[in-house]
DNA sequence: GCTGATATCCCCCTTTTCCGGGATGGCGGC
DNA sequence: GCCGCCATCCCGGAAAAGGGGGATATCAGC
C-alpha cells in the first residue's frame, strides 16, 4: 500500500493549496497515485443554474459534464443521493443497498459507463447548513477498481473536499446559519407537524387549544418567512432545528 | 508513521465490528496505537434526556461524563459546535479560530483539563436528517499531542463513527429503507410539494391539470402509507428519494 | 390479445390549513 | 413602569388538501 507518499500529498492538499489550479494539479496527482483515472469534487447543486455559488472540480470527459448539466444531475445523481445516507466513503457497487434506484438512475449509471466511467468510490462531505458535497474517485470503465486503497481514498476525499471548501469560503459568501430561530413551543408544534398531525390533534397532545397550535405554527412559519407547513418542515430540517431522528423517535 | 497496522485495525472496525463491546475494545486499541489516551464517539444530543436514542462510547473519566450530562453539554460543547463548521477533523487548539467561545465554553474546557483531558483531535460526522455526531481523540492533560498522526486519526474517526452508526441503525431497525420508490412523475410532484407549491401551482409548472397532480400526490402518499403531504415529505427525505439539496436547488 | 403500471383528466364533498383581525397574562430588561 | 417577547385563547372567511367515485390512453411484457 503506497501510503506514505499519498498521505504526504494529502496533507499538502489540505493545508497548502492556495488556488483552484493548484488543487486540480494535486488532485490529478493523487488520483493517479491511488490507481484511479477520474476524480470529481463538488457540491451537490445544479451547476447550470448556480454556476458560481458552489465548488466543482473534476477530470471527467467534457461530454459527461455536458450531459450532467443538461439533465441537472447535480441534484439527482444517485451517487450523490447515496452519499447522503452515510458518513463514510462507499464503493459505487454498494449504491443499490443504500438507496432505491429509479429507472432514470439506472439509465444514468449505464450512460456513465458508456462514457468511460467505471466503478468508483465516493466520500461524502456534509457541513450543516451548507450544500452537501462529495469527492469521488473512479476508474476507467472495464478497468480494475483499486479496492485495497479505499481507506486512503477516504482520507484523500476528506482532505480534498475541505481544501476545496476552504477556497470556496475564501472566494465568496458563506451561508452562516444562525441558532434556533424558534421558541420552545413553536418547536414542539413544528415537531408534531412533521409527524403529520393536524392542529386539532397537536392541541390534544400538547394540552392546549387548537387555535393556540395554529398560532404557533403560523408564527414558526413567520420566523422562516414561509407560508406552508411543508416549507416549515423543510426549513427546520435544513437548519437542524429538527432532525429526521427527532421526527421518528417517540 | 505507524500507518499500516493502524489502517488494518481501522478497516476491521469499519467492517467487522458486531457489538458495542467489540467496538469499545477496538477503539481502545486504536486510541493507544495512535498515541492518544482518550476517545469519545457520540451523537451531539442531550443524553440525559434521550438516553438510548443515540450513540455514545468513550473512555473519559466517569466524573467527566457526570458533569457533561448534568450540564447538558452534548448540545453546547464547544468541541461539538466547532465540528459543525468543518467537514474534516481539527485539532482542539484551533477551536478559537473556528467558533466564538463563550465564558461558559472556556470554563468547560478548563474543567476538562482539570479532569485530565488534554489536547485532542475531533472528526465531524454528519448525515443529513440524523443527529450530528463526532469522534474525538484526546491526550492526557500535560501530555504531548501526537500531531503527526492527525491524518490517521481523521481516518480512524471516520470509520469508527460509521461503525457506531451502523450498530445504532441496526439496533433501531432503521437501516431497512423502503424498497418502494416513486414513479418519476410522483417524484416530480413530491419535489414541488417539498418546495411548498400547491397542486394548482405544480400543475402549472409541470404542464398538466391540477387533478393529475393531486392524483400523483395521493398515489405517492399511498406508496408510503401516509395521508398527508408533510409525511410524504418526511418519507421521501428519509429514504433518499429526495434530499434537502434537491429541494433547495434552482 | 390481455394485463398491469403509468399518466392523464373529471366531479363532489368534507376536512384542514391559511390569513386577517383581535385579546389576556406572565416575565425579563431597561 | 413600559416595552418586547412569549404563550395562551377566540372568530370568520378564503383557499387548499384529502378522499371517494369515475374515465381514457400508452406502453411493456407475457
Amino acid at each position: 500500500m503506497p501510503i506514505p507518499g499519498a498521505v504526504k500529498q494529502l496533507v499538502r492538499i489540505a493545508q497548502e493549496v492556495e488556488t483552484e489550479q493548484d488543487l486540480e494539479f494535486a488532485m490529478a496527482e493523487v488520483t493517479r497515485e491511488l490507481g484511479f483515472r477520474y476524480y470529481a469534487l463538488s457540491h451537490h447543486v445544479d451547476f447550470a443554474a448556480t454556476p458560481d455559488r458552489a465548488t466543482r472540480l473534476h477530470n471527467y470527459p467534457e461530454s459527461w459534464q455536458d450531459y450532467y448539466d443538461r439533465h441537472r444531475l447535480g441534484v439527482s445523481d444517485p451517487v450523490h443521493r447515496a452519499s447522503h445516507v452515510t458518513s463514510v466513503g462507499f464503493c459505487w457497487s454498494r449504491i443499490p443497498e443504500m438507496i432505491a434506484l429509479t429507472p432514470a438512475d439506472r439509465a444514468m449509471l449505464s450512460l456513465g459507463r458508456d462514457q468511460g466511467i467505471g466503478n468508483g468510490f465516493t466520500v461524502p462531505a456534509h457541513v450543516p447548513g451548507e450544500s452537501r458535497g462529495s469527492c469521488s474517485f473512479a476508474s476507467d470503465a472495464g478497468g480494475a477498481t483499486p479496492a485495497h486503497i479505499f481507506p486512503i481514498a477516504q482520507l484523500a476525499g476528506n482532505f480534498a473536499f475541505e481544501a476545496a471548501r476552504r477556497l470556496w469560503l475564501r472566494r465568496g459568501q458563506r451561508a452562516v446559519v444562525g441558532t434556533t430561530p424558534l421558541t420552545d413551543r413553536q418547536r414542539d408544534c413544528a415537531l408534531w407537524v412533521a409527524r403529520g398531525k393536524g392542529d386539532w390533534e397537536i392541541a390534544r397532545i400538547l394540552g392546549v387549544s387548537e387555535e393556540t397550535v395554529a398560532q404557533h405554527v403560523r408564527q414558526a412559519c413567520g420566523r422562516y418567512g414561509v407560508n406552508k407547513r411543508t416549507l416549515l418542515l423543510v426549513q427546520t430540517l435544513f437548519d437542524g432545528t429538527l432532525t429526521l431522528t427527532d421526527i421518528f423517535r417517540r
